[in-house]
DNA sequence: CTGAAAGCGCTTACAG
DNA sequence: CTGAAAGCGCTTACAG
C-alpha cells in the first residue's frame, strides 16, 4: 500500500505550506483563488484525507457525538437514532452508539467519555442514567454537552426533549370516554421508569378530569413488552369486575394483552377496547389494527440532535425553553369500539 | 470547571515520567508495584482520563469501527447492531454508525473513513456498497480493514457473515410440500438485493429439486416491507390458477400479504399458506403467529464483529474460511396449515 | 524498572 | 494572503 499522503506531502506537492493547505481545506476563503486551486490539486493528486486524530488533538474536539441506548435490540428506538443521525451527520459529527442494556456505564465511564475527547456531546436515551452520575466535582452536570431524548432523568437541568406523555393518555381516556367506556384500566410500564411514571400520572389525572372512578385494581403492574400484556390479560381476567376498556402504557403490552385475551375467548374490539402507545410499525398491520397514541420518533430524534448542537454551541434558542416537550396524537383503528 | 489533567500532572503529583504514568496505564506488569500504586493514587487524585486524540495519533488508530447501516430504522438490523456492539464494546472499540438509506457514501468517503483514521475497520451491511468504490488504487479493496454481514457484495473478496438464505427457502418449501401444497409461489424481496436474489435462486433450485413446477406468475416482484406485501396479494388473486402456499422473501412481505388477502375475504392458514423470512419479533404475536425462517441476528452480529476482530489482528481463524455462513431455522406456526 | 526525548499530523496565533 | 514555528497530549524506541 502507498504511504498515506499528509499535509506535508500536499503542501511541497502544491509549493506552499502546510498553513495555506490547512486554510484552503478548513476556511477556502481565507486563501486566494490561485493558490487554492493549485492545493486542491495538490490534494487529488496525493489522494490527501486529513488525519482525524491529529486534528482532533489540535482543535481539542473530536467531531463525535455519543448515544447511550437503553436497548439497541429495541426497534422502538430505531426510528430516533435514525432522526439522530440524519441531523448529526448533516452538521458533520459521527454518531457513536453505546447500549446500556449490558453494562449501565459507571459515573467514571460517563466522565471519560466527555473529559476523554471520546465525544464531544452525549444524547441519553437512558433516563435511568443521570443524578450524582452525573455531576462534576464542582457542581452541577456539564450542562453544554448533554442532552436527554425520549426519556429524561427526574430533577435534573440538563435539557431534554420528550413526547407529551400525559397528553396522550388523555387523548386515549377521552376517546374511549366517547366510546362510552367509563370501566378503563391502565396497564403501567416498568415500574420506576420515568415514561411509565409520566403516563400512569396522565391517567389518575385524566380519569379524575373526567370524573372517573377506577378500582386500585385497575392500575396493572407491567413492562414495556409483549410478555407482560399477556400477564396483564390474566390479571384483568380475573377481576370480579373488569373493565370494558384498557390504556396501555406501550404498544407491544397492547399486542401481549390482546394476544391473551384472545387465546381466553375475549375478542378485540368487541369484548374489550384496547389503546396502544407509541404507534410503532407494527401497530398498523396487527389484527385488529390498534388503536394508539402516535409518537413521532423520527422528529424526536431530530428535535434533540438539532438541541444538543444548539447547546453546544452555546446558542439555545430560548435560554428558558431547554425542556422540548412534543405533541403526541391519538390514530384510531379497530381495537377501541363502542361499548355495547 | 477545573482544567482537565493530563499525563503531565498525574507525573508530577506521582514523582516519576510521563513515560511510566503511560506505561502504568497501558502495560501495568512492565512497572514495579510500588510505582503503579503511587501512579494509580496519583491518577484518582487528578481524575485522569487519557486524551483519545493524543492516543489515537500517536499509535494510529482511531479505536472505533463504522458500520454501514442501509437503514437505522428498519428494526431489522436492531439485533445485528446489539450483537455488533456488545463484542466491539467488550473488545474496546467505539461503535460508530452511519445511515446510507439517505446518503449513499462515494468512493471518497469510504476511503477516508479508513485513510483518514475515522475507523480501524468498516462492517458494511448494506450489499449495494462495494466494487469499484472499495478498490484501492494499487488493486484490492482494504482487504484486512472491511467485512460484510448479513448482506454482501457479489464478487467481492472482502469477508463476510451471512445467513444460509437457500437453505433456509429450502426449509420453507419442504414444510409447504409436506403439508400437501404443490401450488407454491415466492413474494420476492426488493430486485438486484443480494438477498433478494439469494432467495429467489434458493427457490427455484429447491423446487426444482421437488419437482415442483410452477407457472413465472408464481415469482411475484416485491420489496421487504408491508406495502409490497399487499400488492403481492392483489397480484396472486388476479391469477387464474392461484397458489395455496406462499414463500416470502421476509416477515413484513408476509404480514401485508395475510393481511390485504384477509381484506379480500381469503383466510391464512385456511385458504392459503404462507411462510415468511426473518422471524422478527412481531412474527409470533401476529395472527396468525407467522410460520418463517428464523435468523439469529444477534449472532450474526456477534459473528461478524469477532471476523472483523480477527481481520483486523490478521489472525484469521482459517484463512479460507472469509465466508462465514450461518444456519437458519423453520419456526412452524399458525400461517401454514395442511392442503385441504 | 525508569527517564529524556522524539515525533505522531495537524491548526493557529503571530508576524510580515 | 502567506509562512515559520509552536504546541495539542500522548507513546515508545533507546539508553541506562
Amino acid at each position: 500500500m502507498n504511504k498515506r499522503s499528509k499535509i506535508q506531502d500536499v503542501a511541497k506537492a502544491a509549493g506552499v505550506s502546510t498553513a495555506t493547505v490547512s486554510r484552503t481545506l478548513s476556511s477556502p476563503d481565507k486563501v486566494s483563488e490561485k493558490t487554492r486551486d493549485s492545493v486542491l490539486k495538490a490534494v487529488r493528486a496525493t489522494s490527501y484525507r486529513v488525519n482525524r486524530a491529529a486534528r482532533n488533538l489540535r482543535t481539542q474536539r473530536s467531531g463525535a457525538i455519543l448515544t447511550l441506548v437503553p436497548s439497541l435490540r429495541n426497534p422502538f428506538f430505531s426510528d430516533i437514532l435514525s432522526g439522530l443521525e440524519r441531523v448529526l451527520a448533516g452538521a458533520d459529527y459521527n454518531l457513536l452508539i453505546t447500549d446500556t442494556s449490558e453494562v449501565r456505564p459507571d459515573s467514571n465511564t460517563l466522565h471519560s467519555y466527555l473529559e476523554g475527547g471520546q465525544a464531544d456531546g452525549l444524547v441519553i436515551l437512558d433516563g435511568s442514567i443521570g443524578g450524582a452520575d452525573l455531576e462534576l466535582l464542582n457542581g452541577g452536570p456539564y450542562a453544554d454537552q448533554i442532552i436527554y431524548a425520549c426519556e429524561w432523568f427526574e430533577g435534573t437541568t440538563v435539557p431534554s426533549v420528550r413526547s407529551d406523555n400525559a397528553q396522550g393518555i388523555e387523548a386515549a381516556i377521552d376517546h374511549l370516554s366517547e366510546l362510552g367506556h367509563t370501566k378503563i384500566a391502565h396497564v403501567c410500564g416498568p415500574a420506576g421508569n420515568v415514561l411509565s411514571d409520566a403516563r400512569k400520572r396522565g391517567f389518575m389525572v385524566s380519569m379524575a378530569k373526567k370524573n372517573l372512578s377506577y378500582p386500585v385494581e385497575y392500575l396493572v403492574a407491567g413492562d414495556f413488552n409483549l410478555e407482560a400484556g399477556r400477564a396483564a390479560a390474566r390479571t384483568i381476567l380475573k377481576l370480579e369486575d373488569p373493565p370494558t376498556g384498557v390504556v396501555c402504557a406501550s404498544d407491544e403490552l397492547a399486542f401481549g394483552l390482546i394476544a391473551e385475551l384472545g387465546a381466553h375467548g375475549l375478542s378485540v374490539p368487541d369484548d374489550v377496547s384496547v389503546v396502544g402507545f407509541d404507534d410503532i410499525e407494527m401497530a398498523e398491520v396487527f389484527v385488529p389494527a390498534l388503536t394508539t397514541i402516535h409518537q413521532d420518533r423520527i422528529e424526536l430524534g431530530r428535535r434533540a440532535a438539532k438541541l444538543l448542537l444548539e447547546v453546544l454551541a452555546d446558542t439555545p434558542a430560548d435560554d428558558s425553553e431547554t425542556t422540548v416537550v412534543l405533541p403526541v396524537t391519538l390514530v384510531a383503528r379497530n381495537s377501541t369500539a363502542p361499548l355495547t
